[in-house]
DNA sequence: CAATCTTTGTGCACGCGTTCACAAAGACAT
DNA sequence: ATGTCTTTGTGAACGCGTGCACAAAGATTG
């Protein structure tokens, strides 16, 4: 082939495509662990291995990247590591704010894998009065009046929303209205933003319902029948005012923003099981 | 989105197509709001909107449950949340065990997403002896010593792992050896299981890395040079002890099972930031 | 320097998923 | 009953992602 690629190609916008994006956190995460054990380098069939991918896929990855690799002998961790790094953009500081202090929202202000990658917990935000000025991970609790100030303040980008499904929309247009271009959204709804604001989700939920697919699907391999896993039953659809009632266990946490402005109706199909 | 994803090999059987079985949990969502809010039927057009999909893509995927619909008209909500619902294995209850209660396995048992869609914590188990009894969420934690009963016991198929990345394979060995079949893996490293055992996984800073990718993106899009979206920046990169010293803070939560079981190496690699 | 060995980088083919576009089906009005 | 209107269900085209398989590149050895 040709005498490899051009380092750099200069052109930002050439794509590096969306699913190689995904995976470079992963491979990342394992050049890490490599580069505390000190290995100088390694191979792609190793690499992948322990990124639990394949080894093609994991060296057509990288070549979007450029030729980083030494034929014959694999990858430099360190300068891999560099490499990654840069692309994902994690060689700067990405502040970032929480909005929505529960059960959740506590859990990911105290979660160290944000620190650990150049993500800076710039603020921990919620609507209930109460919580404000309480420490939660060696931090106050800010009140969602200040939100705007904040993100103006710190040139937030980023911003978490671990609030209850009936507050999150509106915290999330508060956040771009503020400037906050990226959102990675905890809240059991679909929010719906302007153009060049990305958003990702993460439904804790809808993960174990696409796992209680596949393990039905195993039950009933041998029998057609209904199967039981298991020692009790319910018929749980059928049922819609159990969702109702769990409208408030059901937000990962007690932000108070959906009871400050419950609509009687506005709120109720927006909070959502699952 | 949730990453993570076992080898699917072939479509099992008269298979769902895996990415229809992904979009499932979202249309139910989105049917039980309309069902709350007493909506007879409703039309692709709008059911779509509402869960944030093309409606083409929604027919299509409804396509593979049958023909649920009514030309002119729409779709029956009730009929429909019965119908995927049913295909989901909603009709029945899960029980499923938590390992590892810290910040996240406490925000995961408090979170009521799970049990109004049929799952039932059946079990919150934890490594450090302290936590033995003390309750989380209504419900005592119980000791890792008792795992096996419990699974055996409640006949669970579905686990939850929260525990620090360090003592994740660990814990997935004994919960596969006791039966279960599915795993939520909520620790930041790639765990490997037997065929026939479906393992998702959840990473929370994984999503955030993809966010920044794309944040740089724009930032950089006038400027070819180093972007600066905010006052303060670090260099991150290439200061892997800082790494090491996350290891601790790093697990979503204060399980000691890696404590207990310390390898000196053992848990090196696995412990990772990311 | 030549031969051999290892591992990368990638051309190519295949399959899945997405989207378009439309005929068929049924509701509804006249 | 007939015609019109709405919306489903799906055939087909397209594009992306994946994995195979191999030639090129460099290390290593004799």
């Amino acid at each position: 082939m040709a005498t490899g690629r051009t380092h750099r190609p200069a052109t930002r916008s050439r794509g590096i495509p969306e699913a190689t994006v995904a995976r470079l956190p992963l491979y990342l995460r394992a050049l890490t662990a490599l580069s505390e054990r000190s290995v100088p380098t390694v191979s792609s069939e190793e690499l992948a291995t322990a990124a639990g991918v394949n080894s093609a896929k994991l060296r057509k990855d990288f070549s979007y990247l450029g030729s980083y690799g030494t034929r014959g002998v694999g990858y430099d961790v360190e300068y891999l590591v560099y490499q990654i790094s840069r692309e994902l953009g994690l060689t700067q500081d990405w502040p970032v704010v929480i909005v929505g202090i529960g059960n959740l929202g506590a859990a990911l202000a105290n979660y160290g894998g944000f620190a650990s990658r150049g993500f800076r917990v710039a603020a921990l935000i919620d609507a209930d009065p109460a919580m404000a000025g309480k420490p939660v991970a060696g931090m106050p609790v800010q009140h969602t009046d200040e939100l705007e100030k904040i993100i103006t303040d710190n040139g937030v980008s980023i911003g978490v929303i671990a609030t209850p499904a009936g507050a999150a929309q509106q915290v999330c247009e508060r956040l771009v209205a503020a400037g906050v271009t990226s959102i990675l959204n905890f809240a059991p709804t679909v929010l719906s933003v302007p153009d060049g604001v990305d958003v990702r989700k993460v439904d804790l939920s809808i993960e174990l319902q696409i796992l209680a697919f596949h393990e039905q699907r195993k039950a009933g391999e041998g029998a057609a029948a209904e199967a039981e896993p298991a020692p009790g039953r319910r018929s749980a659809v059928g049922a819609p005012e159990v969702n109702a009632a769990d409208a408030d266990v059901d937000a990962p946490e007690a932000d108070s923003a959906a009871a400050s402005r419950k609509g009687p109706d506005g709120d109720v199909p927006a909070v959502m099981p699952a």
